[in-house]
DNA sequence: CAAGAGGGTTGGAGTTTCCAACTAACCCAA
DNA sequence: TTGGGTTAGTTGGAAACTCCAACCCTCTTG
């Protein structure tokens, strides 16, 4: 788990395999953490409710010991929290953190755009929102309240390297 | 690639399996297909204006091979384009369709959780929002603007199934 | 003509994941 | 007491996926 590399000695041979330079960024680094397969479907299971071991296996379709595996990382990484709720048989389940809860953000743009590009007419699952309606969630900037996207944006700091930006549009 | 079961023979032996049975859900969904290992990594990229095979390679450290398979995924599902902008040597690059662009809030609100809990003195990219101050996001609901945060909804619809909501809280 | 640059393929080794069965510890019911 | 059921995992072996480094082919540049 994490990215191998980072400085390698550049053995050059015949073209300078010139060395990958994975850029600084959250984004990468946050997967590190979630990004794996499953992970972020036992993060739904916890914020549906679902407690359990049998019953995030049964949702989500991981197998046993790969599920282990998701949760003692999420553990670690202070995303969940397990508690034991028996003694006697010793017994525990699984909760969000706050840390865990503020993941529910990217769980929502994932619905958001699956809703919207792979079940345009009929969404599996409506989140109601505490203001009474369906759901309909947006990305916006926090300091002009207008919608957030990057494309739009140029970004600068330590993660961005020159050289690499040939010709920048919008995009499309 | 994508997930495998849907209805298996039950073949219960010892104490009956307990079919899985995944929930129907866009996060699932959308996971298929960008939630492997790289895939948004390149988005990133195509979002930063690098649109060139081996400036993805440098920039994100994925190797060539597994790249060739990602980009050629995420064209099949619409998420990027492939334009040639050079014939004799038949050179391609890569942009994102409008259905990718919109794969940005993903990454906005995976950039914001690494900021907030994994560089909170530091973050190594910062974006400026066409309003001009450095982009902190949020995700909101589109009806009353409030904050959407999963935990403090209830969710219906297909995708949700009875019996396997032990207690409700809002997590923590 | 030799060296790059650009955009990939290919082969083989190494790592992960999947699947199904199995365990251990307790509870309940007959 | 025998038999099952629940819960939370382990375990072993096969299948799938990734990684790495090298190789290819087509230009272009010096």
């Amino acid at each position: 788990m994490g990215r191998p590399g980072s400085v390698r000695t550049a053995t050059k041979l015949h073209g300078m395999p010139k060395e990958a330079q994975p850029r600084e960024c959250s984004i990468a680094d946050t997967l590190d953490l979630v990004g794996e397969r499953w992970s972020l479907l036992v993060i739904r299971e916890l914020s549906h409710g679902v407690r359990r071991f049998d019953g995030i296996v049964l949702n989500t379709g991981a197998s046993r010991d790969i599920l282990t595996a998701r949760l003692r990382k999420l553990e670690a990484a202070g995303i969940i929290r397990r508690e034991r709720y028996s003694d006697h048989p010793v017994r525990f389940e699984y909760h969000l953190t706050p840390a865990g809860v503020e993941l529910c953000d990217v769980l929502i743009t994932l619905m958001r755009w699956g809703d919207r590009h792979l079940h345009p007419d009929d969404p599996p699952v409506r989140w109601q929102h505490s203001c009474g309606e369906v759901l309909d969630a947006m990305v916006i900037c926090r300091h002009c309240g207008g919608e957030a996207r990057v494309g739009a944006h140029s970004p600068t700091g330590r993660g961005v390297k020159a050289g690499n930006t040939p010709h920048m549009e919008t995009a499309e």
